[in-house]
DNA sequence: AGCACA
């Protein structure tokens, strides 16, 4: 494989997607699909000849594309399976927000030194706090809790639910899912369900599907893979 | 197969 070359990037590049889906679907399903793995920043597709079947998708930090690139590597999505690599490039919305952003002159970016006079006044920022968003609407308040990192499961697990949700609510929302087995909630847990699939390429359509679902206004639900 | 920011 050739694909292990490229230095690690906070951008991931996804080729082999399923040509026929509609960009704006295909932006939204990856989103959904990739935020367990941290906070995104963009999700770029295009359905130029030369672009189709691709994406990009730019994460705030380069530990949760590494996990991205490992845990989604060949997942089936849209029945295809993802190639998954870093992005040979910075993403201009990383770059903006580093402020070394610089405008694309066709094929002129070989000089950064244009812009060092800025950084002395934009501090590039590494690792350190949120940094706060103005640009694509995260969902709602993203909990990290450990649980973004998850590789994909056949079972799904669903928090931020309002305390009075019931089973059979849950079931009407993902059984129109292909593949949906059950349900599973504990009483003693409330707020928190588990949902079954036959397998991890329909749990993660469910996914996709009902991420942010609000049962209520106030319980956007967040789903992420289960724990094995 | 194909690495951009419509």
């Amino acid at each position: 494989m050739l694909t292990a070359d490229i230095p690690p990037n906070q951008s991931i590049y996804i080729k082999n997607l399923n040509e026929r889906i509609k960009k704006e679907e295909l932006k939204r399903s990856l989103y959904c699909l990739f935020s367990q793995f941290g906070r995104i920043l963009d999700v770029v597709a295009l359905k130029t000849p030369k672009l189709r079947g691709q994406a990009w998708v730019a994460f705030s930090d380069v530990t949760a594309a590494t996990n991205a690139v490992r845990q989604m590597q060949n997942f089936p999505f849209y029945d295809k399976p993802m190639r998954i690599q870093f992005a040979k490039e910075k993403s201009d919305c990383i770059a903006r927000e580093e402020g070394t952003f610089v405008p694309k002159d066709k094929k002129r970016k070989k000089e950064e030194k244009a812009e060092r006079k800025r950084e002395e006044t934009q501090r590039p920022n590494t690792a350190n706090g949120p940094t706060p968003q103005n640009g694509a609407p995260p969902p709602s308040s993203f909990k990290p809790s450990g649980q973004e990192a998850m590789p994909p499961n056949n079972i799904l697990f669903i928090q931020n639910l309002p305390h009075d949700t019931t089973t059979a609510m849950l079931e009407f929302l993902f059984r129109q899912y292909p593949g949906f087995k059950e349900i599973r909630m504990v009483a003693a847990k409330p707020g928190i369900a588990f949902a079954e699939f036959e397998d991890d390429a329909k749990s993660s359509m469910a996914m996709q599907g009902l991420q942010d679902f609000k049962i209520t206004p106030q319980y956007p639900m967040l789903i992420s893979f289960a724990k094995k």
